[in-house]
DNA sequence: GATGAATGAGTGTTCATTCAT
DNA sequence: TATGAATGAACACTCATTCAT
């Protein structure tokens, strides 16, 4: 799902019912991720979990404590897969509408490539956020500000873009339109009769939120 | 608690009150919807509803047959209320522009005015939206696009707004910036170190959906 | 295994199956009682209890909360038995020698017939008394004190007992003895080859108690 | 965790600080007396006492088989501690009534003093002694019984002592009184509201045990 | 309609024990 | 000998659901 890794061939570590503890702990703990992204918090099922990787249920509590630690590690693993697929564009060598542009496109793309960390954040939000009190954010918080910032500024620098944006609105902004079709999609779809997963209809949802954000940034009075 | 009551024949049904069936079933619907928005549909407990309207559990079953049963019904009742509501206001007397800032502003209040139902869709979206496929939501998709529509349309004729805007993208666009503020509360305030439930970051989220919403639809050769 | 109720045939509440709480209730005490009497809190098992009442697991629950609580219910339970099993005999109608030698031999019987008591003493102190602290003994105190204290009281003045005995040390004593001779049952026969439970051997024993007390109270200048 | 360490073979057989297989041995079995002790058989937990000496499980497995055989040489152990506590008077060089008198002290000092043995005695109890049918106790048995008939027998000479006092039923007496006073410490204490653990508490107690046993042997008509 | 007792399948968790190295 | 990963059966406890009244 990620990158593919062409060579190297993990030689020494030979999966599957291998005494490896970093490896066993990091199957349980993608099966877990897909569980409690599949079904959140209270419907995930820990037998399931350890069904799903042909390990027995004590592996869990022997690596994660309980079902609770377990879900705050799959938490925690969520934001992790989710900065990753954002980071790795340099937004500063581009020309700030450009930037815009594949900011607000990049952010969207993120959301629709992964699903399951959507799902998390909901079941983390319908938990009341219990567990993300213990992460720590703030380096996300500024890598993602800084940038935002930065495209901003250079806009406005240049006349192009209007000077009461917020980089914090403006990530509201696109976090809620790329979110919201991603994991409000069959409420929505139902009531508006159409399927958020048909490639044709995100197409139009990624051209619609790249315009919103930018119409929301450049000046009127052009 | 054994001893006899000999005379005093509770006559005539007065148990509990003296409530209708109708009264009864609606006041466990009500309490539903509330332990449904709290906990979602596998974190509510049935015998948490039973016990929050002093009713015995076997009322729910004989109501509402299930537990799924009656979080359809919640589910239902969700969605009227969040249409009461949105309905009263006749956008048809305003001008566009106003129109357009008091829907979104509208839409915005809304959401902030009924989390229940906000998280009752999220429970929902994270069930795979299996309830929702029960519900006829026609009417619902007829007067939401009619209205938005309505505005659009106007706002276009009198050379205000741009012709690219789909009803129901515009109100995908409402929809997602209201909804995300309140859903996402607690992990996007815990990232940007914000309260949403504080009614003064609420009235600037309030003001820049409205702007992104107008801006959005706003002609930029002005 | 109290005194039986001869007539009165408790006709409107018949047992087993029937939806009686109160009856259920307290045959699932008796049946804990006898489980954590054999095994001991950690060795007794809430299946066990609920399969010998022929009852589901779900009503110790419902009745008790937990296995603590259930055995803290049970405790108190076995405290009820011991208290009722020394009760009826007034000792002030007799001569003090008497007295004292009843009051011995009755506490011998009262362990003797109760065993099940005594090994959830055992099975209490093994646990550092961890529920004995929720229980109020004022009663049972000030019964038996009172009880032996008249005994000694009276018999130091007629010139027969010595006038160093405390009830409380007398008491310690008298318990011991009978205790000690039922619950280390197993490890002190093994070593001295006997069995406690042949009615020859505790007939000597409770003989042998009695004695200890006699000599402890009476004059040596006889 | 995984980086290799190539040079440095901590060759000749260096780990765990150099212990020979009978001391670590040794070391696990007291471990497992304390844990025993405190917990009781079904409330000890393998876990725990190999974390105590920061061994691996399997060395326990290694060494006695299985729980219940480390629980039977815990057992066999807290037998010996008890025997040497005892061992060393050599009561025939005193006369018979200041030997009686430091027998019954001896015996309760060392009740006083070994509390792990006096709690594992009681899970054994409780656990029907099943592990103590293995042991063979005939040297114990025969030690004390002659020491106690001993005494006894010259106490009777010199015209001091009863004739109809047994040597078992004397141990037993003995006994009895020591090991209520430490294994009851919890009930009782919490009845009559006193601490065992007090030394003031323990001192009276010892005081009244030797009376109590001097009492049973010396005759009356002094 | 209404109650509270009762059920049984499941749900997270624990624990003695074994295996690969 | 020694370790730490791994197992599987059992355990306390929960929960939607039904039954007797």
């Amino acid at each position: 799902m990620n990158a593919p890794e062409p060579a190297l061939p993990k030689s020494p570590r030979q999966r599957r019912k291998g005494r490896d503890a970093e490896a066993t702990r990091d199957e349980v703990l993608v099966a877990a991720m897909e569980e409690f992204a599949e079904k959140g918090l209270h419907g995930a099922r820990i037998e399931e979990i350890a069904a799903r990787m042909a390990v027995s249920k004590h592996m869990i509590y022997y690596y994660f404590g309980s079902k609770d630690g377990l879900y705050g590690a799959a938490l925690a693993r969520a934001y992790e897969d989710f900065r990753h697929a954002e980071r790795d564009v340099d937004y500063r060598a581009l020309d700030p509408v450009t930037a815009l542009k594949e900011l607000a496109g990049n952010t969207f793309d993120s959301h629709v490539a992964n699903p399951h960390v959507i799902r998390i954040l909901m079941s983390e939000n319908l938990d009341h956020g219990r567990h993300a009190k213990d992460l720590d954010h703030g380096d996300q918080r500024r890598l993602v500000i800084e940038t935002t910032r930065d495209i901003i500024e250079r806009g406005r620098a240049a006349g192009l873009f209007r000077d009461d944006i917020d980089p914090v609105q403006f990530h509201l902004n696109v976090s809620a339109l790329s979110f919201f079709s991603i994991a409000n999609r069959y409420t929505f779809g139902r009531v508006f009769d159409f399927d958020m997963a048909d490639p044709a209809v995100l197409a139009v949802r990624r051209a619609e939120v790249i315009e919103v954000m930018l119409s929301r940034c450049l000046r009127r009075d052009g």
